[in-house]
DNA sequence: GCAGAAGAGGAAAGAGAGTC
DNA sequence: GACTCTCTTTCCTCTTCTGC
């Protein structure tokens, strides 16, 4: 495979066995910050793309009441922009916390049943506090009571009020200002309770009170501000959130989706289960319900079958004609620069993996100068991090 | 204009590998 | 063992955007 690259920089061609595909650089939707929806900004998430990315597609490839998928939905940022534009939401994620961020926002309720609703749940309640895990690193005895409280509650009512309000206190669970219920910490990961200690000893604080239910009501405002409620809650009964394998999408029927837009990992750059541990801890879900269901390959031929595994079942569920717009980045691995775009290419010709039953049509590169991405991924950026998203454009033959 | 919020982020110290 | 280079981990900074 080799790169042709043209006068003006703005393509190149990979050649492949079957045929040269041309790979588009530009900057296709804004670099700009939280432009879209808000419910989109309503939580943090290890990995994700921009909403502008899905949207992107979706108004390419989809008009409204098509099927839209995400098999690696994560925080549900394809799924919230398909239900968005008037389109019928799948999303899949291994991780059972992908569905406790991602359902209550394509099933909004409004701030006022919110406000209701906190008011009956009686979160000053007195509990035994000394069965609860050790948790001061992070909150002020008050507060944790008050997580604590939330928490039991949550456990047992399960109503779009209350799935809406669990959404919204797992995206204050930690973070750097006092908007979040912990001490001064990271908003994007769970960190390990030694180094929120180091941290605090650093800093010489102890975490301070902060009340959980004025947080929650006043995100949960800034969340919904940006309205179309009635654009979300009229396909909301046909949404579909499913838990499970993407390579085995159980509850994803046969030839019924239109356009699949979705972010597979990168080969092992990101602990997703060391990264979201609070949170998971918070919804009660055990680690054993995630450790090792959550693939991650070290390597790229281990990488490259999960790949070619997850492309098999799509080209299962998608309409003939239907499309995979897959992002990929670029990682270090091995000492060198592999951009996963051009590896995801190969395996569409590879006999090995059998995957002629996609034809890439293009590849964009989304180009941009303010990126400040993922420096987990151990790429060169501007400096440091991932420069670009990469989406191949896979048409299922 | 200012304060708060958010980010597939960033700098630097530490650890490990390679060479002599 | 000493030195150098590269990679990994730790621990927050800085830039941008939004809302008042």
């Amino acid at each position: 495979m080799s790169a042709l690259t043209l006068a003006n920089n703005e393509y190149d061609y990979l050649d492949t066995p079957l045929g040269s595909v041309p790979r588009i650089f530009d900057e296709f939707w804004t670099a700009k910050q939280r432009q879209m929806h808000s419910l989109h900004y309503s939580n943090s998430y290890r990995a994700s793309f921009k909403p502008e990315l899905p949207d992107f597609f979706i108004s390419k490839f989809t008009k409204k009441g098509d099927v839209v998928g995400d098999p690696f939905g994560g925080r549900g940022t394809t799924a919230l922009q398909a239900a968005l534009s008037g389109r019928v939401a799948l999303s899949n994620d291994v991780n059972p916390l992908s569905e406790r961020i991602a359902y209550p926002k394509l099933h909004p309720v409004t701030v006022e049943e919110i406000e209701k609703r906190l008011e009956k749940i009686n979160l000053k309640k007195d509990v035994d506090m000394s069965v609860e895990e050790d948790m001061s690193m992070f909150y002020h005895p008050e507060t944790y009571k008050e997580i604590i409280n939330l928490k039991n509650y949550l456990k047992t009512h399960r109503d779009d009020v209350d799935r809406f309000i669990e959404m919204i206190a797992l995206s204050r669970l930690h973070g750097h200002s006092t908007g979040f219920f912990s001490a001064y910490s990271f908003p994007q990961i769970s960190i390990p309770k030694y180094r929120q200690q180091k941290i605090n000893e650093t800093r010489q604080e102890m975490p301070d009170y902060r009340e959980i239910k004025s947080r929650i009501i006043k995100k949960a405002k800034d969340t919904l501000k940006s309205g179309q409620l009635e654009t979300l809650n009229a396909n909301s009964k046909k949404h579909i959130f499913t838990t499970g394998d993407a390579r085995n999408l159980t509850g994803w029927e046969d030839n019924s989706v239109n356009l699949v837009v979705t972010s597979p990992p990168f080969l092992n750059q990101v602990d997703y289960v060391q990264d979201t541990w609070i949170e998971n801890w918070f919804c009660g879900i055990a680690r054993e319900e995630v450790d090792g269901k959550i693939v991650q390959t070290p390597n790229l031929s281990e990488w490259s079958q999960f790949i070619s595994d997850v492309l098999s079942d799509l080209h299962r569920v998608l309409v003939p004609g239907g499309i995979v717009a897959m992002e990929v980045g670029e990682v270090k691995y091995q000492g060198k620069i592999l951009n996963l775009d051009e590896i995801v290419l190969g395996l569409t010709c590879s006999r090995s993996h059998n995957m002629h039953q996609f034809k890439v049509n293009e590849i964009y590169v989304q180009s941009q100068q303010f990126t400040k991405l993922a420096n987990c991924f151990n790429v060169s950026n501007n400096k440091k991090g991932t420069n670009t998203n990469r989406i191949l454009v896979m048409e299922r033959m």
